[in-house]
Parts: structure tokens; sequence; C-alpha cells
DNA sequence: AATCAAACGTAAAACGTTTTACTAAGTTAA
DNA sequence: TTAACTTAGTAAAACGTTTTACGTTTGATT
């Protein structure tokens, strides 16, 4: 209905030119005489004028929006994390873009559209199905800050800001190892994206210094997200096992159920440890066993390097790890001799 | 680094104008030769063109963002409501922008920028607190189809897809009174947005209708989210309850963690129910009481409604109602007398 | 031969900004 | 008094599309 008031509208109403409007609205103006800048903000108010989006972004200035992207927004992980992002960029003047990929591979096409189509400032990877199709397309746009999360390995092109899964897998099979467990059953997704192969092979390391095997015949690959814990969890029941790793709290949450299910104690009956540290974990009867992410720092860094890689195009592209946290909560529990 | 390609290196490429290119690649161009189409979608492959977002919104065809607000992106009930929104938008060509509100006043002026923006295509609101400050500059923004849901009664300027709070409010209350339940406790937020008060209003409705005062000695007002949930827990222990109706599921997992805390069994202390059957409802020890909240065809619905405004913008405003359902699961019990 | 209509294509305006490169007037320094 | 600055402001180009309103050919019809 009502036209749209562009700047020309605020010039001729302060009785200005365009080019001051636009100078003094956009903090430039600082030579303009005082009244004449009160003027043109008291006219910009009164007829509630709004830069055109588009019109600004196409002189150059490329919006404000920052992207993420995430696998799935249901996971409470990602949904944190997006949260966390969100809390950080926007006092900083930058707006997230939420893009939360499910059937990842029907939307590719609308994701290279968006990002190449130049909208964003920037870019949060945190999908880490995503590597090869998107990422080189990716790269080569303009000049788009890149922040790889969750990716793990993928050095070409972005920044990277990561947990050391390594690490933080040895710690929680080592817990495990500790309390006496020597049959082990994992619960992983059906394909292991860069990061989870790191996380899984911190598993190896610890079974290896147990001078315990792989479990191999204990491995459960089945649809990430709780549907497939849960599937994983009736298997095992079938199993000797006496622990249970599942590769991160989402798919744990489906292993609660599919233990209760079976009439199975949390952990009498198995020890069960999960990954992210979701704020579900510690609400779940008993309490889950996980490692904690760093969410916050993580964002926090994500951001940060965006920012300050659009300022300084650049600089040298950084590899940043952050530490993790294991925490000991009520599902994991020594092995109870003869208990089976 | 690499120069932008634009419409001009195609048409230049394939010997045509810059129109006739722009046609062809808009679907615009079936009047043109079979193979000058076929050149102009080949140059355009070869150089990897992508139309510039901002020019080509500059001109008219504002994008193609579907904007959508929720509170809190944390809660997994607005986290599916997100999901299932892309699920239905992004085949129809149209490609969600999400935005969660946290401390939702820090934020207003970015809200309204990027939507007075004129950034998206539609809007949809299911952010209860928004009502006036946001709404109103919304509405009056050139066409944007907007739609609420949550949002109860603002019947101004948009269309509404909601469900009905006061038959599902006082579907609950019934349930827990039919089981013998006389001293119910109540937690809600501290400010009842226009849907809760609803909702609250069939409460009220159920009461009445056994006989029973509302107990506003058992009304205990907490901050949003779990833990809120978890401080009225703490309150409830010292009162005569003998069941705790949340207002809804987010809340009644803090009131789950509270009681737990304070040594009290589920159902057998205190019957508890929620409200939305969020995913996390199923997967607590006992199973949550709930109400089921029709997220897919909420979504469905609004996603539709902006579509078929965007092509009739003067199509009548339409407030849809949709079904809930009462899911009695293992958190709910008949009263046992004596038993306190 | 003159007219008309397809069929195929294009020039140029418009969208609303930002930015670059000026100008005009007043002020200071020599 | 003149040259050099400073101050306060502006005209016009540029960004990359879409769209409107026109050409040209060519062939068919009178």
């Amino acid at each position: 209905m009502a036209k749209k008031v562009t700047i020309r509208d605020v010039a001729e109403a302060a009785g200005l030119s365009v080019t001051t409007v636009s100078l003094i609205l956009n903090g430039k103006g600082a030579r303009f005489a005082a009244d004449t800048q009160a003027k043109v903000r008291h006219c910009a108010k009164v007829l509630d004028y709004h830069p055109d989006y588009f019109a600004r972004g196409l002189v150059g200035q490329r919006g404000n929006s920052l992207g993420i992207v995430v696998p799935d927004i249901l996971n409470p992980f990602f949904a944190t994390f997006v949260q966390q992002v969100s809390e950080v960029a926007i006092p900083q003047g930058y707006f997230p873009q939420v893009f939360s990929v499910n059937g990842f591979h029907e939307n590719v096409g609308h994701f290279i559209e968006q990002f190449a189509g130049g909208t964003q400032r920037g870019l949060i990877l945190a999908a880490p199905g995503a590597s090869s199709e998107i990422v080189d397309k990716l790269t080569q746009s303009d000049n788009l800050p890149l922040v790889f999360t969750d990716q793990a390995e993928v050095s070409t092109g972005g920044d990277m800001v990561l947990i050391d899964e390594a690490i933080a897998g040895q710690a929680i099979a080592e817990h495990l190892l500790k309390l006496g467990h020597r049959r082990i059953a994992l619960v992983v997704p059906q394909t292991l994206s860069l990061n989870l192969v790191k996380r899984f092979s911190g598993f190896q390391t610890a079974f290896a210094a147990y001078g315990v095997p792989l479990p191999d015949d204990l491995i459960f690959r089945e649809r990430f997200g709780p549907d497939g814990g849960e599937a994983a969890a009736t298997k095992i029941v079938a199993t000797d096992a006496t622990a249970i790793i599942a590769i991160n709290d989402d798919m744990a949450v489906g292993v609660y159920r599919g233990l209760m299910a079976q009439g199975k104690r949390i952990p009498a009956d198995y020890s069960v440890v999960g990954f992210d540290d979701i704020p579900l974990a510690s609400y779940l009867t008993p309490q889950l066993t996980t490692v904690h992410q760093p969410i916050h720092a993580l964002a926090e860094k994500a951001v940060s390097r965006i920012i300050d890689r659009l300022a300084h195009p650049s600089l040298p592209l950084e590899v940043t790890h952050l530490a993790t946290r294991l925490v000991v909560r009520g599902s994991t529990t020594a092995i109870i001799p003869g208990n089976r």
C-alpha cells in the first residue's frame, strides 16, 4: 500500500541532496553542520525511512547476514550452537541466517544459489556432510570468509574451529575401560563424517592402550538421531556387551529408550556414554556421562574469525582447537563381576 | 578474486543481448529460437553465472526468503516447527530464514531493519511476545504476507494458524480431575502471552466444571524453560498438591528434574502433564502425558497461506484452527487415597 | 506490389543506494 | 592581496538485474 519511502524522499523533505542524507545516515557525515545532521535524522525518523536492503547490497556493502549451516536443527547440540552464535554475532551487528540441511542432497542447489549469490558476509559451516561439492564452489566465491567447525581436516579455503576429537574420544573410552568394561558396544551413524572418524580413532587409541581388541562385532551402524540409537540398543541386548558408547548424545537418548523398552537398567546392566553434553543429557534418568563441548567458545571463535577476516581478508588461515571436558554422571559405573 | 560473472558476460559470450539472456534464463523465453536458448544456457553454465541476489531483488522480485521468528530455538517445539516449515517451503522454492529471539527486546531493532528492509517474501511469526511494537510496523510494510501462529487474537494484518488453546487446556485439566486430583499445581511463565492466556482459561473451565476452585496458592510463576520448571518443583514439594500442570513440555522437563532431585516419584507422588508433545516427552522416564500439537499441519498451513497470498494479495484474511490431541502416557495416574 | 502478421530479437529505463569527484564560499596564513 | 585551506554541500556514475516498449526480418495473404 504505502509507497516505499526512499532516500530521495528524505532528501527532499530535508531540502538537501541525496548524498548528504546517505552520508549522514551512515555515520560518515561528521563533516556536516550539526543542525543539518539533526534535520536529516529527524526527517528520516518522521518518514519512517529504512534503506532498501537490495539497493544497498547492490552497490557493494553486502548485507549483514552471517550464514550458519547445520546438519540438523533438531539435534540440541546444533540448536545450542546456533543460539550461541546468534548471541555473539548480533551485538556485533551481524545477523545470523540459519540453514538446516535435512535431506542434504536435495538442498544443495539452494545453498549454492543463496551463498554464491553473495547474500552473506560470512559463512559458518557446521555440516560435516558438506565437503567437496559445496565447499569448492564456496571457497572460490568472491571473498566470503568461511569457518569450518566439525569438519576436521578440510584445510583448504577457510579457518577452522575444532575440538580435539581424538583426545575426547580417547578420554571417554578410557573412562569405561578404567571402570573395568571390556566388551563395549559402539553406536555410530552409517557414514562417519571427518570429525567422527577422528573421534572414533580416539576410541581405538584407548582400546589399544588397554590391550583390548576393537570389538568389531559390537559396532552398530544405524540411522543418525535417537531412532538409530534405539535400534542399536535392541540389538545390543542380545550381545555380551556391558557398556555402550554412543557417538553423540542424540543417539544416546535413543539408546536409553531402547534399553528401557527391553527392561534393562542403566548403569546396572549397561553403562552408557554419549558426546556433546546437550542440555538434555543432565535431564535423563540417570544423567548421562558425556563429553562437554565448549559451545560458547566455539561460537565466539567462529564469529570472531569471520569478522576479523572481513576486516583483513588476507589474514593467514588459522586452525583453532578448543578443549573438551569429560563429564562423569550417573550413567556409568564400574563393571559388576558376574553380573551377567 | 575471480571477477564476478555478470549477465553481460553471458550475453557477450553468446553474442546476444542482455535482455535475451535474462528472458531465457528466467523461463520467459519461449519465443526465442531453440538453439538460441540452448546457447544461452550453455554459456551460463560454462561461465558459472549466478544472478546477483541484490540486483535482482532491487528490481522487484524480492528474493525467495521466508522469515520465521521463534521465541527460542532451544525449545524443541520451535526447533521442530522450524524444521517442518523448511521441509514444506523448500520444495516450493522458498528458503526459510530463521530468527530466534532470545532476549527479545534487545533484538527488536534488528528485526525491523531486516523485515522492513523487504528482504523476505513473507513472514511467519511464532513469537508470542512480538505483538504491538513489531507487528504494527510490519503490517503496514509494503505487502508482506504475515502469518501468526501462537498469537491467539491479533486479528489485524495477517492470517492466523492456531490451535484451539482453550479446548486443549481444558482437556488436560479434565484428565487430571477425572483421575481424582483436586489440588493441582500450575507452572507458568511470568508473563502469559495471548495463546497461553487462552490455554490457561481452558484450565479454569475444567476446574469450574468440576466445582473445584482455581488453586490460587498453587500457581507458580517462574522463568520460561526447564530452569523455571525446576524452581517451581522445589516449591511444590512443600505444598499438598498431588498433580502438576506445566504450561509446556519444556517447563515440564524442569519439573521432572526438580522432583527427582527431591527424591519424589512420578506419578506415585505427583502426576505431571505438559503441553506440545516435543520428541523428548516420550524419552523421559516416565513418559510425559501431554497435548500433541499438529506441528506438521501447522507448518504446512502457514507456508501455504503465505504462498497463496503472494499470488493473490487481496485474499481475505483467514483464521485456521487445527485440532490437538491429548496423549496420555505414564506420568499421570489416578490419585492414591491417603497417599499423603 | 502492398499489407499484415509472426518470429526473433534488442535498447534503454528503472530500481534505491553508495561513492567518487567535484564546487562554492568562507577563512586563514604569508 | 593572494594563495592555500577548510567547511558544507552536491551531481552524477556505478552496481547488475528485470521489464517495457520497440525494431527488424521473413513469409504469407491480399
